[in-house]
DNA sequence: TAGTCTATCCGTACGATGTAAGGTGTCAAC
DNA sequence: GTTGACACCTTACATCGTACGGATAGACTA
């Protein structure tokens, strides 16, 4: 972890000698939202939502928390930039031509940026205010883009866009929504185990019969099994024009 | 110490009838876990997240904030309890024997609960605990227990059951992520159709044309479209006649 | 009846948070 | 120089979660 570069530097420094002006600017990187964000990001993804404070950004900016108002609203706008820069890491899969296949590797890199920050989640679930950035929109606009391909009427595109896109998210959610602080799969797993072992088998019989097999389910695998039922789903849905 | 004996002592709600099992009731309804976390939810759901504070909950219960912690081990506890509450809500729907309708039925309660306390997606988002009570764990024994007669395997039933877990989630963590102060659907049709006005066509051609659209679909109906795909696609895996 | 125990509740206090208001310093243009 | 604009800092405040200790009121002993 690269700690902050120059955090002090104008400690005991007599007040002006009248020197030469051009080597005494402070050479700090000037402060900037996108640095302001992109620092959020990182400690969010590090430490999670709640290490994100004004103060706390300030320190790894080298500056304090006050300053980061003259580049930002408040802390709602810092997280939601948030969003924006997550979005911005959006990798557009290479497009196959071939419509299923493009339609998998979307979602699946949906997917992957939301694994890859996965406390955006939360963010998603507290934004008050709709999308509106072209980062946020680029995706989204793509994702239309391709789902447009496949034989369905606009209102089926629209609508199989909000289906992918709640599997997507909610899987991640479930999938997230036990953020294991040591090892992933270990604690969880344990866990499981523990806690099916535990269960009165009276009350709970399937669940003391499918958590063990749930704790050792793979989380990737799980995901591709969903986008096989939505893809089949549209597939016929696709292929013959029902009503 | 100032020892002003004139702090009000009580002004919140009068006896009631308090009439039952003991004759002398307390003047004050006893602070209890369960009255704790039933005001919490209240207090979530009207006022949202951020209104949920040990003292605004303790004025609610007519109480000193700290009194609060004789029956909670701290916030997250009773954040961590709404969510104990909410499930607590599900109503299990009668069941037909048809499969499909049931697993339908199954969904659509789970959603409605969801829509009732639409903020307890940002707890779920946020939970750091894996579900283990009972009021928690009995919706989910349901669910596999219907799953389960389907006629998939184990593992299937453990993977349907992720699907319709995060479909359900997702969907509704996207049909909430945007919280419209004012009224529903009016702002929320209002922004996406200015938005759609103000975009590059050039860039977004997609969303410019179904933006619109998507601001006119209900939720409702959307919801049914993707539930439609993953049983439609969940129907073949089993090897099922369509009804 | 008096005395002790124990669970519950209150009051106060501390550190951390978001941010309003105003001060300090540096630079470009006059 | 003087000035104004701007980036940054300092101080201050209300509010948050909660640690700690004192008060109080049944319930139990005697």
């Amino acid at each position: 972890m690269p700690e902050h570069v120059e955090h002090l530097e104008n400690v005991s420094l007599p007040p002006e000698q009248g020197d030469g002006e051009a080597a005494s600017r402070r050479h700090r990187e000037p402060l900037t939202r996108e640095r302001i964000l992109r620092a959020a990001l990182q400690v969010m993804d590090q430490e999670g939502l709640e290490a994100v404070t004004m103060r706390r950004l300030g320190r790894e900016l080298g500056v304090e928390a006050m300053s980061l108002y003259n580049h930002v609203k408040d802390k709602e706008a810092i997280l939601e930039g948030i969003l924006e820069v997550v979005m911005a890491e959006f990798v557009f899969p290479e497009e196959t031509g071939d419509w299923e296949a493009d339609v998998r590797a979307g979602a699946r890199a949906w997917r992957r940026l939301m694994i890859a920050h996965p406390t955006v989640i939360a963010l998603f679930a507290e934004s008050k205010h709709p999308a509106s950035s072209p980062e946020r929109l680029r995706p989204m606009e793509w994702a239309f883009e391709i789902l447009g391909r496949g034989g369905l009427s606009e209102v089926e595109v629209v609508r199989a866009f909000r289906a992918f896109g709640g599997y997507i998210m909610g899987s991640v959610l479930n999938e997230v929504a036990n953020p294991v602080p040591g090892m992933g799969d270990r604690d969880h797993h344990a866990e499981h185990m523990q806690l099916a072992g535990e269960l009165p088998p009276t009350e709970f019989p399937n669940l003391v019969r499918l958590l063990p097999l749930m704790a050792e389910c793979d989380a990737e695998v799980d995901f591709e099994f969903g986008l096989d039922l939505l893809i089949a789903g549209l597939r016929a849905k696709a292929n013959r024009p029902a009503r």
